[in-house]
DNA sequence: TGACTAGCTAGAGACAATATCGCTAGTCCGGCC
DNA sequence: CGCCGGACTAGCGATATAAGTTTTAGCTATTTG
């Protein structure tokens, strides 16, 4: 026996949505299940943990149970009419929900999961060791909202810090993200669109595009993504609120990696400023006297003629590299300003 | 013979010139403009304090390019023309004559500016001709200009100076130059006196030739200033044949005649001064008066030794910058003179010392701080010291040695491009971007010695350091625009001074009493001279040569730092850039920041900094000019405007207006009594602070010395978010802290080296406004409305016997700045007596005593008191004591006691001491009362948080709610000063904050029932403002309706205060765009653009701002008054100050004059005059739909739309509605009648007597409709009577 | 039916600033008739 | 000579940036008289 899986037409009748915008067309649900191959990455269903996040009309949640089975599938919301549906689905379909549970807590806010997890101990995922993709928990997320992107970014120094979920293993995230934070965060060298966030996720992460939203407009993905990661195309229809920005799926694999954060930070983040200034111009503005002292310490000449836009992941490290051995390398942590305090 | 009329002019003067008969000036041949000289002035109606004048010249004003709001045409072209104006002045002060006339094209082309074009004209002119030696060729230009190029212009007299100057200068014979200066005096406009009046073209060796050489003019005909000039020349030359000696000319001392009578006149005509300084070194004769003078009074032999060996030459006597050096005390002496005449012969020499002092102190400054550096320099070579770690002042030397050559190099290029006609195409690209940056900063690079910008450059980055919230550094934008406004002001104050020696250059000051008379017209001179300057270089010129000269600097400047090798954990020596130029990230938006290398940084925290004080804005050491007008007052040398409108060029419009109808007179009047009172600095408490600063501790609220930043440890890696989160937010809160402290002591620093160098000085405050009329003192740093450290510094040069109320109100004042003061007088005096003791050991042993003065509320003032009050009761008979200690009178809850009285509110009334009594009201503690009354009886209904609160809350609490209600704190706001409050009861943070939000709702109930009237007013004035600021106006806002039925709203809350001064609210969208510099762009707004308002912000300020002009114009009657009755005066707002034995009488005056303002009833006035000035505006209106008007409407718009064929939007009727009324207006009774036969939706909704009760909010039953303005009817006002102010004797106190 | 409230959503807001890119409209130049 | 097309560029507008979320007004649906 499985959940009941709800209808777009039903599903609509939820009043608020919150500004998030869910896929509700349980077919495509399927075929993107299918081509994640889930069973593969988690081959014990009874050792299984899911945590959704943001479940909001849980369609996919239901279509998710129903094929994994797991041994526990939290879903985390706390806005009330989808805590007031999704306990009402749950009643509904109570003999057949094991495991499948709610817990009305706010995802946004980092003391949810150590409520969740170290408190009420509610769901304890294991901790497994970071050469392989966590295969006993699955995090499941919906940012199309307004907080969603910057949430997300933050779950991403997460991967790289080790910390939150993270810190149970090289945990997969299947997110659910607005198509234009997808852009950014898939955007190669080169791209106009390449920023930090690309460049740690890329760092980090392997990310994969899921599912995208048909879309006419040229402002999308280009051919060569679609092709690399040939991901599920799916109506613009199926997406309830109907009104809004068109969504991608994200499918996150963290990395086993092991470079200095803090440093790496300051590095993308001052030289991506100046994006399509070359380096050998760029890199002054990462303290006093920077480009006397990389240029000294740079051999390559190639290098320094490209741009921030254009550099790779390794580039970047290889520039924090030489950045962390700077005798002369201004304070990282003093990289603020206080904008309200004007004296005049 | 040759006035011809206009238009028989041009027609023979061509045709003569076509014939035989050459004329000696063709100009001659021009046609003489049509004179306009009418002018509206109207009489001051009786008992009017400015305001029934004022309000009838701004209702409907003439504007100038100015004015940014009134029409539409000239909207876009303000902008252009102040560009121009500044591009023009800086193309000709660097000699760039053809970019100038090209710019005078330009000008030309701007219709709206035609009138005034020959202003600019003559400016070109002028500088044209002065390296011209042939007067034909000048003649023969203006004519073909005014002929050809520019035939719509017409010369003026100014024009007509120009040329008279120059034909004296030029002219190959005695003959030509008289035959010249006849053909140009009788081309005048209106007589000779325009022609004369201009002393800023005309020399006074011009004068003099024209009167007394060739006789052309009587000296009647010169302006007042330089009568005596001549006269004193007259009589000793031509014996007075031709002239009167008698005109006006009466105050000349025979000495001075007979000084004079010595010289022959080619002694007199010496070589030219060629620059400013050289000027400066004439003076010193006068100085000999003053020594002389000086050690004519009864002096102490020290003070003999010490003035004889004293240097009055100026140039060397600047202020004392220096430490261990001491100047002379002018105080003591002063205050030891006996008799009147003493102290009057003593206050002259001073003044007259002072004003060459001031002169030097605006002029020389940078020279001095580049000769401190070189000095410095030197002598550490000498002693063969130039050690690594270099005193700082020799590394400013090394940085001004290497940046100099570069920015002469800039300048040369920038000159190099301007002669060049084309470009020279074999640069590379980037050559030619650079090339064409050059064009727009080069004219601007080129006006101020390279010197000079190089010195300004370092000393403003020093000064920038740690502000704008950076850690060590500034912000890019910041330091363009300072250094970019920094040179202009060096500009503008060389330009004058040029100008001056220029004029002056061939007088020579040999006696004493002569050279006051040329100080005089001088300073007349100077007046002119500043008030014709309106020109401001844009902004964006100001940051482009800020750049390029940052950009220099952090090219050479180097400093050495010291490193840790990551690997070898060794220290390692290096060098690096002092400044360097980043980027920093606030909530995603980037910021432009030059830090500053810490390793300087810490070199500047042992620094003292005075010299990068701007010295144009120091105390004075003279009085301030008064003000004349809205550009003429302050300082000598630099310009300040009566109203600090930053960006509000249109409230300066309407100012110009109202102060050429001399309306605001009384505004000016009381300006002058502020900045009248001569301050002196407390040397007991300089020393005091002194020792305290010394010791780098920290001491009340003074910050130690900390050098360093300590962050605390990093949590692990894999730590959870929110522990990573705190640890960012302590660091930051850290941070912030540490360079809080360091601007806090680095601002302390200012206060004392200014006090130091103004010990034993007499000083002045010049004051001027903020865009609601309230004063403050233009210089920064130092003045009375610093904080408790800075007014504790200061005390009134003039002392006054305390006599027996004097003593009294001493006390009352200690009491007070104890914060004891809601008792009555009586108590506050026992309080003080109580504590005798107390006063007398805080006073004897400040810092090693009991210390009791440090547990006052102002503990400086306190402290400053206490000595004043021992050395008063020392004395056989305190009452003869002298007294210079300011004492304070502050209204209680001044925006309530405004507010009361204006809604007549007698409670209200009561509560803030309008209603004579016997104690003083305390507001607070009856609000804490009302809202402890409020909370019991939810409680008693079983509200549990009611409950909690009820016993909690104090006078504390609600205080800082109750006072900042008045100024329209939000909800928000008012929390947090609870919140603040309260946690210092409740631990929980969280628990607080949700107590505080509640309290609030009540605290704010509470006030609203105590003041019901004032709230009632409150909310009427925001209606208003409301109203007006979604208001539209017929004549401009056509185009603002681009975006279909949602118009930009342009019409700011405008009014006039009771003392006539009109005031604009200035709050538009901030225009700001992106300027190119050359090193990153920044982002500015531009004052001359014209913004749609900020609806928000103009209701949210409107009751806040009206009270504060009300309370604005009190204070300032009340100065006037103060002054009449020749008190000291001073004022922080609503606190007034004088000398403890003239309180009464202040009191007495100033309830006085809050009477007088109040016993009209102001808001009806306000009302009036919204009515006139917003008449013929129009609003957005919900109506319902089913109303009568309302199908109506619907009907015209379907009827009008398909006419059109296309969607009829608001922006049409507003057209057609604009049609309407200009046919009514017509001349033509016909399109009156059709005027009057038109049908716009305006007039379908106009016809509705009340349009009120149609009024539906949010529905989708109702259609948007314009309707005329309204404003809601004025609450009904209470019984309260201000007239009884007259006996509360709390009412300040 | 209307009025009031709560709670959501969106809209401005202090992205209290800046780099970059793409688009458009104007300018300049050369070639062609 | 004049006209036209194309190349070029200045200038403007849009967009992304980082990464705990800001406040507030207005709108809608629910509740209640």
């Amino acid at each position: 026996m499985s959940l009941a899986v709800k209808s777009l037409g039903e599903l609509s009748k939820i009043k608020h949505y919150y500004g998030f915008r869910y896929l509700l067309n349980a077919a495509v649900h399927e075929q993107i299940f299918d081509k994640l191959k889930l069973a593969t990455v988690y081959p014990e269903p009874n050792k299984l943990k899911i945590l959704d996040l943001y479940p909001g009309p849980s369609q996919h949640s239901a279509i998710l149970y129903n094929r994994c089975k797991p041994a526990q599938h939290v879903l985390m919301d706390a806005r009330p009419d989808f805590v007031k549906h999704i306990s009402q689905f749950i009643t509904e379909n109570s003999q057949h929900a094991q495991g499948f549970q709610l817990v009305t807590l706010d995802p946004y806010d980092w003391h949810s999961y150590t409520e969740l997890i170290d408190r009420n101990k509610v769901m304890v995922p294991s901790h497994k060791g970071r050469e392989a993709i966590h295969n006993e928990f699955l995090v499941v997320a919906n940012l199309t909202g307004m907080i969603g992107e910057g949430l997300f970014m933050q779950w991403l120094a997460c991967i790289g810090n080790c910390n939150w979920l993270q810190r149970f293993g090289r945990v997969k995230i299947l997110v659910w993200v607005p198509e234009s934070t997808a852009l950014k965060l898939l955007a190669k060298p080169g791209d106009h669109l390449r920023s930090k966030c690309s460049v740690v996720t890329e760092a980090f992460t392997e990310t994969k595009l899921v599912a995208v939203m048909k879309n006419k407009t040229e402002t999308s993905f280009n051919s060569s993504l679609l092709e690399k990661h040939r991901p599920v195309m799916f109506e613009s229809k199926d997406v309830w609120m109907p009104s809004g920005k068109p969504i991608s799926l994200l499918e996150i694999d963290p990395r086993d990696h092991k470079v200095d954060l803090d440093n790496f930070d300051y590095v993308t983040k001052h030289l991506l400023i100046l994006k399509s200034t070359p380096l050998y111009d760029a890199l002054e503005s990462l303290g006093h006297g920077g480009k006397e002292y990389f240029c000294s310490v740079i051999g390559d000449d190639r290098l320094l003629q490209k741009c921030p836009k254009d550099l790779t992941v390794s580039e970047f490290i290889y520039c924090t590299e030489i950045f962390d051995k700077w005798p002369f390398k201004p304070d990282i942590y003093l990289d603020f300003i206080d904008v309200f305090q004007d004296n005049d | 013979m040759l006035r011809y009329s206009r238009s028989c002019c041009r027609f023979r003067g061509l045709k003569k010139l076509g014939g035989q008969l050459r004329p000696l000036s063709q100009t001659a041949l021009l046609g003489k403009p049509s004179v306009n000289t009418s002018s509206i002035r109207s009489e001051s109606a009786n008992g009017d304090i400015g305001f029934l004048k004022s309000s009838a010249v701004s209702i409907t004003p003439t504007f100038g390019p100015f004015d940014n709001a009134h029409a539409a045409v000239q909207a876009g072209q303000s902008r252009d023309i102040m560009n121009l104006w500044s591009l023009l002045e800086a193309c000709l002060h660097s000699g760039y004559m053809d970019r100038a006339f090209s710019i005078l094209k330009s000008l030309y082309g701007l219709r709206s500016h035609r009138a005034s074009f020959i202003d600019d004209y003559n400016k070109y002119l002028m500088k044209f001709a002065e390296n011209l030696t042939d007067m034909k060729i000048i003649d023969r230009k203006l004519f073909q200009d005014l002929q050809n190029v520019f035939p719509e212009a017409e010369y003026n007299d100014k024009t007509l100076a120009i040329l008279i100057h120059y034909a004296l200068k030029l002219s190959p014979s005695r003959d030509a130059s008289m035959e010249h200066c006849r053909t140009y005096l009788k081309m005048a406009l209106g007589g000779y006196r325009g022609i004369l009046s201009n002393i800023d073209v005309l020399s006074v060796q011009n004068y003099r030739s024209l009167v007394h050489d060739f006789k052309l003019i009587e000296v009647h005909d010169l302006p007042a200033e330089i009568h005596s000039l001549m006269e004193v020349n007259g009589v000793s030359h031509e014996n007075a044949e031709s002239t009167e000696p008698a005109v006006n000319g009466g105050n000349i001392s025979v000495k001075a005649k007979n000084e004079e009578q010595g010289m022959t006149l080619d002694k007199e005509i010496k070589p030219l001064v060629k620059d400013a300084s050289e000027l400066l070194a004439v003076d010193t004769i006068g100085m000999k008066v003053v020594r002389h003078t000086l050690l004519g009074l009864s002096l102490t032999d020290q003070q003999r030794e010490q003035i004889n060996s004293f240097n009055f030459d100026t140039a060397s006597n600047l202020l004392n910058f220096e430490k261990d050096k001491e100047n002379i005390d002018f105080f003591e002496i002063f205050s030891q003179l006996k008799t009147d005449e003493e102290k009057e012969a003593f206050t002259k020499a001073l003044d007259e010392f002072n004003q060459d002092r001031q002169h030097q102190l605006e002029n020389r400054a940078t020279d001095a701080a580049k000769e401190r550096w070189r000095h410095d320099f030197e002598e550490a070579k000498a002693r063969g010291d130039l050690s690594i770690q270099k005193k700082l002042n020799i590394k400013l030397w090394e940085w001004f040695n290497k940046m100099l050559p570069l920015v002469k190099e800039e300048v040369k290029r920038c000159a190099e491009l301007a002669n060049k006609s084309s470009q020279d195409p074999s640069l590379s690209p980037q050559e030619k971007k650079q090339n064409k940056a050059r064009q727009d900063y080069g004219p601007y690079l080129t006006l101020v010695d390279p010197e000079k910008m190089c010195v300004i450059t370092i000393l403003e980055l020093l000064k920038l350091n740690s502000t704008g919230g950076v850690i060590e550094g500034m912000r890019t934008a910041r330091a363009v625009i300072s250094v970019g406004k920094a040179i202009e002001m060096e500009f503008r104050a060389e330009l004058l001074l040029k100008n001056e020696s220029h004029v002056f250059k061939d007088v020579n000051k040999k006696s004493h009493e002569f050279k006051v008379l040329v100080q005089r017209a001088r300073n007349t001179f100077r007046s002119m001279k500043i008030e014709e300057s309106k020109i401001l270089w844009p902004q964006e010129a100001r940051a482009k040569i800020g750049s390029i000269l940052i950009s220099m600097l952090i090219h050479v400047a180097r400093v050495r730092v010291e490193g840790v090798d990551p690997l070898t954990k060794e220290k390692i020596q290096g060098e690096a850039p002092a400044f360097s130029h980043g980027y920093q990230y606030h909530n995603g938006s980037k910021l432009g920041v030059l830090k500053i290398h810490r390793s300087l940084v810490h070199q500047l925290n042992g620094e003292r900094l005075v010299a990068a004080v701007q010295p144009q804005l120091l105390p004075m050491l003279v009085k301030p000019r008064p003000w004349k007008s809205w550009n003429s007052g302050g300082y000598y040398y630099t310009q300040s405007t009566l109203i600090r409108s930053k960006d509000s060029p249109e409230q300066v419009a309407y100012l110009k207006a109202v102060s050429e109808a001399g309306a605001i007179d009384n505004v000016y009047g009381g300006l002058n009594v502020l900045g009248e009172t001569p301050w002196t600095v407390n040397r007991k408490m300089f020393n005091i602070m002194s020792h305290v600063w010394n010791s780098g501790e920290p001491f009340l609220d003074i910050p130690g010395n900390q050098n360093k930043l300590v962050l605390t440890p990093q949590p692990p890696r894999d730590a959870d978010p929110t522990v990573h989160r705190q640890w960012r937010l302590k660091n930051k809160a850290l941070a912030n802290e540490f360079s809080s402290n360091r601007s806090a002591r680095c601002d302390a620093n200012y206060k004392l080296e200014i006090a130091r160098a103004f010990l034993g000085e007499k000083f002045y405050f010049p004051h001027n406004l903020d865009f609601r009329g309230r004063a403050y003192p233009l210089s920064p740093h130092f003045n009375h409305l610093g904080n408790d450290m800075s007014r504790g510094l200061m005390i009134f040069w003039n002392g006054k016997r305390l006599g027996p109320t004097g003593l009294k109100w001493l006390k009352v004042h200690l009491s007070n700045l104890f914060g004891f003061d809601k008792a009555s007088l009586e108590e506050r005096i026992a309080f003080t007596e109580s504590h005798v003791n107390d006063v007398m050991d805080s006073a004897e042993s400040p810092l090693n005593g009991k210390g009791w003065w440090k547990e006052a509320e102002k503990p400086w003032q306190a402290l400053a008191t206490c000595i004043e009050l021992r050395e008063a009761l020392k004395m056989e008979n305190p009452e003869d004591f002298i007294s210079h200690v300011p004492v304070h009178q502050d209204g209680t809850c001044n925006g309530l006691q405004h507010y009361a009285a204006l809604g007549g509110d007698v409670e209200g009334a009561t509560q803030v001491n309008l209603m004579p009594s016997d104690r003083p009201q305390d507001v607070y503690s009856h609000v804490a009362k009302l809202v402890v009354a409020r909370l019991e009886k939810v409680a008693a209904k079983g509200d549990e948080t009611a409950a909690i609160l009820k016993d909690k809350i104090k006078r504390k609490v609600v205080k800082q709610t109750v006072m900042t209600n008045v100024y329209g704190v939000t909800y928000i706001g008012a929390t947090h000063q609870i919140e603040k409050q309260l946690s210092n009861v409740f631990d929980d943070h969280k628990l607080s904050y949700e107590l505080s939000k509640y309290l609030t709702k009540h605290v704010f109930a509470s006030v609203r029932e105590l003041f019901e009237g004032a709230h009632l007013i409150q909310d009427w004035l925001g209606e208003c403002a409301k109203r007006i600021s979604k208001s539209i106006r017929l004549d401009i806002d056509e185009k603002s309706f681009k975006n279909g039925n949602k118009p930009d709203f342009m019409s700011s809350v405008i009014w006039t205060t009771p003392l006539g001064l009109p005031i604009v609210q200035p709050y538009r969208e901030n225009g700001k765009k992106q300027v190119a510099t050359n090193l990153q762009t920044v982002f500015i707004s531009d004052p001359f653009a014209v913004n749609p308002i900020n609806a928000r912000r103009q209701k949210a300020g409107f009751p806040p701002n009206f009270i504060h002009s009300l309370d604005a114009s009190h204070m300032l009657l009340s100065a006037l008054k103060c002054g009449e009755h020749g008190l000291d005066f001073a004022a922080v707002h609503d606190s007034y100050w004088t000398h403890a034995s003239d309180i009464d009488t202040m009191n007495v005056l100033l309830r006085e004059q809050f009477i007088k303002l109040h016993e009209v009833d102001l808001i009806e006035q306000l009302k009036n005059e919204f009515d006139e000035r917003y008449k013929n505006y129009l609003q957005i209106l919900k109506i319902d739909k089913k109303a009568n008007v309302a199908v109506k409407v619907v009907e015209l718009r379907k009827e009008l739309s398909q006419k059109l064929g296309r969607q009829f939007t608001l922006a049409d009727e507003i057209y057609l509605e604009k049609k309407r009324r200009q046919l009514m207006e017509s001349e033509d009774p016909a399109e009156r009648a059709q005027g009057e036969a038109m049908t716009t939706t305006v007039s379908i909704i106009g016809e509705v007597d009340d349009i009120a009760p149609l009024e539906k909010s949010s529905d989708s039953s109702c259609i948007m409709v314009l309707a005329p303005l309204t404003l809601p009817p004025i609450p009904p006002k209470g019984d309260f009577d201000v007239k009884e102010l007259e006996n509360s004797k709390y009412f300040f106190s």
